[in-house]
DNA sequence: AGACTAAATAGTAATGGTTATTATTTAGTG
DNA sequence: CACTAAATAATAACCATTACTATTTAGTCT
């Protein structure tokens, strides 16, 4: 039984990415937000707190690199980039349910592709991203305590 | 029959806004991009090549305002917002395609929200957003041809 | 174990989209 | 025409991200 992290690693390896002190530690701090949202300037901020002398450019090319293997799904927001650890590494097709106010992120299962795609004809789809936003049901619960 | 700007016009008097030469040329410029988006950093440029002197706060607060009437629509992009003309004030729901060669958007019908709010029991939903990318019709056709 | 080499990193500075600040101007109103 | 709140111009600042380059290091081969 193979932890997400000796995966990743493995991973890196196939890739001939070599396993350094920076990676490690990157993916053993990501690998604790897999269903959350995270700013990945609040990433490079924690990284850099924990390990003094890391550079922000090991931190910003790193998620880029683990985000073009697949360990990673990044997502633009207002002035930012959040990145959240993808531990689907099977790629299944899903999409998201993002608790606004916790962060959380639930997979929801179908997909309406194909009713979309007969409204688009001569057109070649390549991709698509389907999001639902709210309160996660312990957020719900949460507020309506506090109200 | 009032043109997309004299609608636009009129909501803005709706919300005791002043009609300013700024806010005119703006919608003037904007309402060409109908079904495009456009990086808000373009309009900004453009705007002031048009006026000299026009200052990046008019441009990129109005943008905001705007968004809030109802008038355009904003998406997030990496490093930078992109913003469309929303022509449909009546607010009607639906989703969109976007051509990632020219950035046309088309509208698309029908909405599965039903489907994943029946599996997300004591969440409370509070939007989505659904998008399909690829080429569309004409994009498809001249990338045909060109190859 | 030691040497080698391409890859990775640190340290620093720059970039660029966006926002803040404040004095000045202006649209709408009476 | 005068008045006033709203809007704008002209900066400068902010801050997430990227660029640059000298130095270090992981993996490999003896």
């Amino acid at each position: 039984m193979e932890t997400p992290i000796e995966q990743a690693v493995a991973i890196l390896r196939r890739n001939q990415l070599k396993i350094t002190k920076q990676r490690q530690a990157l993916l053993d701090y990501l690998v604790t937000y897999q269903d959350h949202y995270v700013a990945i300037s609040a990433v490079d901020e924690h990284m850099r707190t924990l390990f003094a002398g890391m550079s922000h450019n090991t931190i910003y090319r790193n998620i880029k690199e683990f985000e073009t293997l697949g360990l990673l799904e990044l997502k633009a927001q207002a002035n930012q980039t959040l990145v959240k650890y993808q531990c689907d590494f099977k790629h299944q097709h899903h999409h998201h349910f993002v608790c606004s106010n916790c962060g959380k992120v639930t997979e929801l299962q179908a997909c309406p592709l194909d009713e979309y795609e007969a409204q688009l004809p001569g057109c070649t789809i390549t991709g698509h991203r389907i999001e639902i936003y709210g309160l996660c049901a312990a957020c719900t619960t949460k507020q309506a305590i506090n109200s």
